[in-house]
DNA sequence: CTGAAAGCGCTTACAG
DNA sequence: CTGAAAGCGCTTACAG
C-alpha cells in the first residue's frame, strides 16, 4: 500500500507537500500538486486513516451500542430503524459508525469504543443509571436514546410514552371500549413504566365510561403477547379491548385471537405501541401510536456532532411527540 | 487519557516493558509486573487501537457493506437477520464491525474501508461484477453473500433460490393448486432470476397438472406486492394460488386479498420466500421457503476469518439448502 | 528479565 | 511555496 512517503519520492517533493496536498489544508504551487495528484492516482493511494487518527486526535468514527436482553437486535424492527436513521445521518455528515451490540448492560463494549478512541458514542434502549455514570467519566461524549434511566448531565431522546398511552386510552375510549386489558413489557424500563403510568392515568381521568381489565406484565417479544392474551381470555370478566405496550405484543395477541376464532375488532379490539413496519401490513391492520424512529436517530447524530463541534458536552433532553394512527384493528 | 509512556514513568521502568504486559507478549519479573498492572488500573489505561494497528498491520475490524437500492436497510427483515448473525459472530472472534450501506453501487464506501484499513469485508446483496472486480484488486480478503453477480476467484454465500423455487412450486402442486401466478423482484438479481427459473422448471416437469398463471415483475418490497396482487386478479384465468419470490412480496399480496374480502387460502393461496420473521405472524400464517440468513452470516465470518488466518483468499461457494416452511396460507 | 532504538504513516508548527 | 523535525502511542527485534 502507498505511503505519503512513496508518492514523495516518486515525485520528487517532501513528505510535508504531500501531506498538504492530501489533507488540502496548506497551499502547494498548481504544477507541484497537479504532478502529486497524479502520482496518487496512479500508484492507488489511500490515506492511512490510523495514522491521521493519531495525530489529529479526531476518529471520525461515532460508536452505536445496543443494550439488549435479547438477541436479535439490530434487525428489530425498533431499533433497527433508529439505526437506520443514525446510519444515513452519520453517513451525510462523514462520520462512521461502529455497532455493537451487548445482551449483559457490562462494559467491555465501551472498552472497545475507547481503544478505539471513537469521537462520540450513541446508547440505545437499555442502558442503566451504572453504565451511563460509567460513561460519564469516560470523558467522551454520548447521547442516548430511549433509556431505561435518566440521569442528570446527559443528553437523551426519547418518545413521550406517558402522553402516547394516555393519548391510546382516550382513543380506545373515545371508540366506546368498556374493559380494557392491558399486557406491558418489563416496568423497569422506563418507557414500559411511563405508558403504564399514562394509560391508567387516562382511566381514571373518565372512571365512568370505562375501566380497567386484567393487567399482564411479561417481556417485550411477541411470545408475551401469546402468553398475555391468552391469560386475559380467560378472566371473567371478559376485556372489549387490549392495549399492548407494543407492536411486538399486539401482533401475538392478534394471533391468539385469530387462532381462537375470535373477529378483532369486532370481538375484542387491539392496539399496540410504535408502530413498527409490519403493523401497517398485520390483519387487520394494527392500530397503534406512532414514535419517530426516524426522528429519534437523525436528532441523536445531530445532537452528538454539535457536541462534538463545540468540544463540550450539553445537556438537552429531547421528548418527542407521539402520534395514534388509528387502523383497522379497534 | 494515560499512555504507555506514562505508566512507564510511574512505575519507573521502561515502555518496552510496560508494552509486554500489556499485550501479553514477553516475559515480565511477577512484582514488576504487579506493579504495571496496578498502576494501569489506577491511571485508567486503556491501549490506543490506532497505535498498536499502526505497527502490527492488523486492525481487527471487519467492514460490512450493503449494497442496496431502497432505504431501509439494516432493519431489514432478511439482511438485518444476516447482520445480526455477523455480528455475533465478529464478536465471539474478537473482532469490531464497522457497518456502511450504500444506495448507489458506488465504490466510495469500498474507500472508507479501505482507509480505515480494515481486515477484510462482507459485501450483502448487490454487489455487481464491476464492484467485485473493484474489490478484488484492492488485495483486502472478503466474502460476498447473496451477491447479485457470480465472479470466479471469490467467496460467497448464497441460497440455493433454484431449488428453493422448484421446491415451493412441487409444494403448490402436490396442494393441488391449478393456476399459479408469479409475482416477482427484479430478475437483474441472480438470487429472483433462479427462483424464477426453478420455478418454470417445476411447473415443466410437471406440465399436465399445472399451468402458469399471470407473471408480475417488480421491485421487491412490499408495494409490488399490493399491485402485484391487483393485476393478476384481472385477468380473466383467475389464478387459484399466488407464488411471491420474497416474503415482503408475499405480504403486500395477503393484504390485497384481505382488503377485497378474498379468503386465504380457500379463493386464493399465497406462498413466499425468505421466510422473515413476521411471516409466521401474518393472517394466516404464511407458507414460505426458509433461508438460513443465520448460516448465511456466521458462515461468512467464519470463511473470512480463516482467510485473515491463512493469509490468502479461498475461492469457496457455498450454497444452503432452502426448506419449505408449510403454514396456513396454502 | 529489561531497555534503547527504530519505525508504523501521518500532521503540524517552524523556518526559510 | 516547500522542507526538516518532532511527535502521535504503540510494537518489535536486538542487546545486554
Amino acid at each position: 500500500m502507498a505511503t505519503i512517503k512513496d508518492i514523495a519520492k516518486v515525485v520528487g517533493v517532501s513528505k510535508s507537500t504531500v501531506s498538504r496536498v492530501v489533507s488540502g489544508h496548506g497551499s502547494c504551487k498548481p504544477d507541484t500538486k497537479a504532478k502529486i495528484l497524479k502520482a496518487m492516482r496512479e500508484m492507488n493511494y489511500t490515506p492511512n486513516h490510523h495514522a491521521r487518527a493519531m495525530v489529529t486526535k479526531k476518529t471520525g468514527i461515532i460508536g452505536v451500542i445496543i443494550y439488549r436482553k435479547h438477541m436479535p437486535i439490530i434487525s428489530h424492527p425498533y431499533y433497527g430503524a433508529i439505526l437506520d436513521a443514525i446510519a444515513t445521518e452519520t453517513r451525510k455528515a462523514g462520520y462512521s459508525i461502529m455497532i455493537m451490540t451487548d445482551d449483559e448492560a457490562t462494559m467491555d463494549v465501551g472498552d472497545q469504543f475507547i481503544r478505539h478512541r471513537v469521537d462520540g458514542l450513541i446508547l440505545l434502549s437499555r442502558v442503566t443509571e451504572e453504565l451511563i455514570n460509567y460513561y460519564q467519566q469516560t470523558s467522551i461524549p454520548f447521547v442516548l436514546i430511549n433509556n431505561t434511566a435518566i440521569v442528570k448531565g446527559t443528553t437523551y431522546i426519547v418518545n413521550d410514552d406517558y402522553q402516547g398511552a394516555y393519548d391510546a386510552a382516550i382513543h380506545l375510549i373515545s371508540k366506546g371500549y368498556k374493559t380494557i386489558a392491558y399486557i406491558s413489557g418489563p416496568l423497569e424500563h422506563r418507557s414500559y413504566r411511563l405508558r403504564w403510568e399514562g394509560f391508567q392515568a387516562a382511566l381514571q381521568d373518565h372512571g365512568a365510561a370505562v375501566k380497567m381489565g386484567l393487567t399482564y406484565i411479561g417481556d417485550s417479544g411477541v411470545e408475551t403477547g401469546i402468553t398475555g392474551a391468552a391469560s386475559i381470555l380467560q378472566t371473567n370478566d371478559k376485556p372489549d379491548a387490549v392495549f399492548a405496550s407494543n407492536d411486538m405484543i399486539a401482533i401475538g395477541a392478534l394471533q391468539v385471537f385469530h387462532s381462537l376464532g375470535l373477529q378483532v375488532p369486532r370481538d375484542i379490539a387491539v392496539m399496540g405501541f410504535d408502530d413498527i413496519y409490519f403493523s401497517q401490513y398485520t390483519t387487520p391492520a394494527l392500530t397503534t401510536v406512532a414514535v419517530d424512529k426516524k426522528q429519534m436517530g437523525t436528532l441523536a447524530v445531530q445532537k452528538l456532532l454539535t457536541m462534538l463541534e463545540s468540544q463540550r458536552t450539553e445537556n438537552e433532553s429531547i421528548i418527542l411527540p407521539p402520534r395514534v394512527i388509528a387502523r383497522d384493528s379497534t
